[in-house]
DNA sequence: GGGCTTGCTTGATACGCGTCAAAGCAGAAA
DNA sequence: TTTCTGCTTTGACGCGTATCAAGCAAGCCC
């Protein structure tokens, strides 16, 4: 390993696991074009959990892209209620609300010891003209977070309480094993009262649902380890209220 | 006024009140660039009350942006729930969650009579390239478009029933007066089904709270015209409950 | 170890909104 | 005009989740 460990080019090679695989490997850039990816992204940045890697509010002026570690992103209002609006593995990225008016509109928040790259967004908007095929892949990324949005809003609007739990332990789940992670056993990284903030719930309806859950035998909780052992039965349980497909 | 009707250098000049003022305005482009952009737009596309636009499902291919009327964006569950996503006036785009898949990510539907333009998404990017201000509104606009679904989050979250109708009003308000329009004194285009269904209630809720509301003597309802009488008292209704601005 | 904090679970109760039902009203069609 | 149809309003009632409160387990510092 070269000591370009900052690189995105070195993170395809070096880290098939924990990696930005998503947001390079598409790409299909040649040795040129990702020499001059290379020359735009900034070294990566460690944070501790519980750590801020930005603040609503403050200046925009990159994007980051997760490579170890977990972060939620929320919003705040004035009288201090707290929405929660994702949760964020490696290979994602954060700051995309920021462009529009050049301040972050949410805190992103280290949920565990991370490491971000750092992508400086006016010269990846100037790289995306010399790189088509780079810009194409912006937008698309810029897409796929409004059409989770969406999903989200479906689910904050129209789900009961099990539906929601059902849909993010599943959408979890499914994440975790597109990593190359156990889909049917893995860790929350976040307090229930962060589930229950993501979905609209108090912290006790969670702890409640999950109990639930564990009683009809569909999962196994222990405190933060879930073990899923009847996904089935959840996927059921979202079929109806999950999006429809075409 | 040439036959031009079609483009958005047209619409510039000849619509000031109902036009993508907000799409094509900010760019500060010069005549040449004006010229190559209406190349690429193509004819604007009238539709009547009920019309889709797009399905959830389709493929996409371009942008719509609204000249005329109003239109609403919603996402569907398998079991038949409606999800609202958004309304749509003048100026304002749809689509954009149809980039990331090359389909359409939900449905478009005028509810009233309307009109709208055409954007190829694959000339649009490449013509960004050649014109950056351009490829940089897009980003712009994408961001944007995340942003407002962050609020909706929040809004779908945290909020009671009175809070998201009156944040719902206040939007409203502020959009048309916006647009040149009285800000207090206004058409819901939309009916209280679909009102209940972007904020996450039920069409009775929404009813019954209007009803409270004009019985405080804040607003008279009559039918689809409202006509806001002390819209500082809804402004404090949603005060606290709103984003936090830093 | 003892005492503290923090996060989680569980129960009892309250309340907001959904559900069901009936009636009113306006616009469209005949 | 009359009838029909879809949308809205309003009331009564019930359910689901929030709220309040108590107790428990794990981790941490003294």
């Amino acid at each position: 390993m070269t000591d370009h460990t900052h690189s995105l080019h070195a993170l395809k090679v070096s880290c098939s696991n924990c990696s930005l695989r998503e947001l390079c490997l598409p790409l299909g850039l040649n040795r040129d074009e990702m020499a001059q990816l290379d020359a735009v992204i900034r070294q990566s940045r460690r944070l501790k959990r519980g750590e801020y890697l930005f603040r609503s509010g403050e200046g925009f002026r990159s994007l980051y892209a997760v490579r170890t570690g977990y972060f939620k992103t929320c919003v705040s209002s004035q009288d201090g209620r707290e929405q929660v609006t994702g949760f964020h593995m490696s290979g994602e990225l954060m700051g995309l609300d920021g462009i529009s008016s050049n301040l972050h509109g949410c805190d992103a928040i280290a949920l565990e010891d991370s490491e971000v790259c750092e992508l400086p967004f006016n010269r990846m908007e100037t790289l995306g003209r010399d790189i088509p095929s780079l810009q194409h892949h912006f937008f698309r990324l810029m897409s796929r977070e409004i059409v989770r949005d969406q999903s989200v809003m479906l689910l904050l609007g129209n789900m009961k309480a099990e539906e929601r739990l059902a849909a993010f332990l599943l959408n979890l789940s499914q994440r975790l094993s597109a990593r190359g992670f156990a889909a049917n056993d893995f860790i929350l990284r976040m307090s229930r009262e962060e589930i229950g903030s993501f979905l609209g719930l108090k912290l006790e309806t969670v702890s409640r649902t999950l109990s639930k859950f564990q009683q009809q035998g569909w999962l196994v909780v222990d405190h933060k380890h879930i073990q899923l052992v009847k996904p089935e039965e959840l996927k059921q349980l979202v079929a109806g209220c999950s999006q429809a497909q075409h």
